[in-house]
DNA sequence: GTTGTATAGTTAAGCGTTTAACTAATCTCT
DNA sequence: AGAGATTAGTTAAACGCTTAACTATACAAC
């Protein structure tokens, strides 16, 4: 493997032209720039990252960290379209990716994954994580490495889905269908805000429109389509005559459609259903699943965009991307005889 | 950030015994050792990679590789999984993961990548790769980056799923529940040997069992779930009296499911199907399909294993997995009318 | 009492870059 | 013509670690 010396010895210079040369100093004649090329060209030399890393003190290494706290999120579909979005910006900018699902709880960190940090191995790092308990921030602190958060987390940068108004928006476009008697399948609270933004969004939008987000049945589930199918199950029980479930993500939305097929109610024309997520599988459901889509990729990129920035110093202000309703076949406008049932009730 | 210096000055002893203490060097006092390790945690030092890099020739960093051919192959909800696995491997033996999805044609490389490769930044590469074109191996060996494919190619470490059992297999299972009248939804040849092979192993379990391909008809797809549905449909067109329908992959899978549901046919009473893959989304679909499972995330281990069996200069041999059939609701035994039915024509 | 060996520690070179500080030559003004 | 600025290039230190080569003890063996 070619060094900078050998290219000098070639050229007939120091290794501090062609050092300049490479990195676009000026005062370096034109004669022997091209000289130093050719002899790049010719030994195919490229600089060495860990003599530059240790001389330059920068890798061009970005960490992408997945926290493991509760759950391994690196299973969750989305993940993979947030990682497509931020290796697409970063690698288009000479970063590569590094990725690391550091095992965290509150008290202690991974200890490998410490490891990687003080080692100055990355110049930066994007934390996809929602779970305030996690101790990354406080660790990229300690550690001095530029930090943007992807999730709701008390950094200074960030980047999150408008969970809030994505809840408004599912909950409104079931009202404009006409839907009173709705089911709602949401999580657990305070486990992930994303996810308690959501509901919130869901019941402003309710209050909003005079009712009583109390007086609707709701069931938890934990985030997988079997849950998801419980609850669906549940909520019938509750109210056999309900007009369209919400499920705060598409897992457990998949699992209401699953319960009621199995029940032989048909969606959209006896009931609606509306996720959460626009994961790639929902347009594989039968019916396609209506829903909320997070714009994952777009997340991603933006993290990445905004992690550049503050490597160049700049100080970006949290960005936060609007969600969108990706409407399919699952929702369906609630029929006249229906409408007329659901007011005598 | 303390360094060996630091660490030596307040040990009061060289920078070599201070090394020696932290790689476990033999010929250290005990209470040397001692008052280094407390210098160590006082200072809550960490060596720096890039140092120890350079001086050592070695990173710990694995490289894992898409290499963006026709596709991006990123998207294959199959990739999380197998990254999974090389990920609990590799950061359990203290190795990180540089993530790269780069893009290669059969006449060139990408740039960005071959300076990665070159600079040597990557102790080892896990390329996931069946596309014969690729130059990942070619690469590697240029630069000497020891090599593990995932997949199918000559390189002289890889592991992959045995494709052509698994095409046995799902046929087989048909075959096993009385069906005869069957359409098979393929790729176009010779893009992805996995899917090749898969073609090749269901065929000859339909020559032992006396049934020519060639008298079955059959649709080409191209991996999406659209393509299914349309070859779904094609497929009805041929044979409106088909038994079963057997995809090459779970997605396309999906969109006959789709179909099938939209012309009303009832899965799988009236018509079976199977696919290929076993993707999380597939135990999701009503009816949950039945398919033959890669075992991703063991091949991610497997594949992880592998590499670091030729990092510790032994030479593993291929290592084949083997598929497995998991069986859920959308395949059924011929009803005893419909195999009357098929006899007759 | 010398030789040999095991133990404990140090020195200094080397890994491949970058870059501050320096030299030397050329050019521009007055 | 000489001071000062500009241009072109070099030297050598620095980044933080590892490790071969070396020194200096202590101890055993004959």
């Amino acid at each position: 493997m070619p060094t900078l010396q050998d290219v000098a010895r070639l050229a007939g210079c120091s290794t501090a032209t062609v050092s300049k040369v490479l990195s676009n100093t000026p005062y370096v004649s034109e004669e022997t720039r091209a000289r130093v090329l050719e002899a790049v060209r010719q030994l195919n030399y490229r600089p060495n990252l860990a003599g530059r890393a240790l001389s330059r003190g920068r890798t061009h290494i970005i960490g992408v960290v997945f926290p493991y706290v509760y759950d391994h999120i690196f299973r969750d579909p989305l993940v993979l379209a947030i990682v497509e979005g931020i290796e697409q910006v970063l690698t288009d900018q000479g970063y590569s990716i590094l990725l690391s699902t550091p095992r965290m709880t509150s008290e202690a960190s991974d200890p490998m994954f410490e490891q990687i940090l003080r080692s100055g191995y990355l110049d930066g790092m994007i934390a996809i994580d929602s779970v305030p308990e996690s101790r990354i921030a406080a660790l990229a602190d300690t550690y001095r490495v530029p930090l943007v958060v992807l999730g709701y987390h008390d950094s200074p940068y960030q980047v999150h889905c408008d969970d809030y108004a994505g809840g408004q928006l599912m909950m409104n476009y079931l009202l404009s269908l006409g839907h009173r008697r709705i089911g709602i399948i949401r999580i657990p609270q305070a486990k992930n805000i994303a996810v308690d933004e959501r509901w919130r969004g869901l019941c402003d939008a309710l209050h909003a429109a005079g009712i009583d987000p109390a007086s609707l049945p709701t069931a938890e589930g934990d985030y997988s389509t079997r849950s998801g199918a419980a609850a669906a199950a549940h909520l019938l029980a509750c109210d056999p005559h309900l007009t369209a479930i919400a499920s705060l993500n598409d897992r457990m939305a998949i699992g209401a459609l699953q319960t009621l097929h199995a029940l032989g109610r048909a969606v959209p024309d006896e009931i609606s259903v509306i996720g959460y997520d626009n994961l790639a599988l929902s347009e594989m459901t039968t019916p396609p699943l209506t829903t909320v889509s997070q714009h994952a990729s777009t997340l991603g990129e933006r993290s990445a965009q905004m992690l550049l920035q503050v490597l160049h110093n700049e100080q970006p202000s949290i960005a936060v991307i609007a969600p969108t309703l990706r409407e399919r076949a699952s929702c369906a406008p609630l029929r006249a005889v229906d409408f007329a049932a659901s007011r005598q009730s």
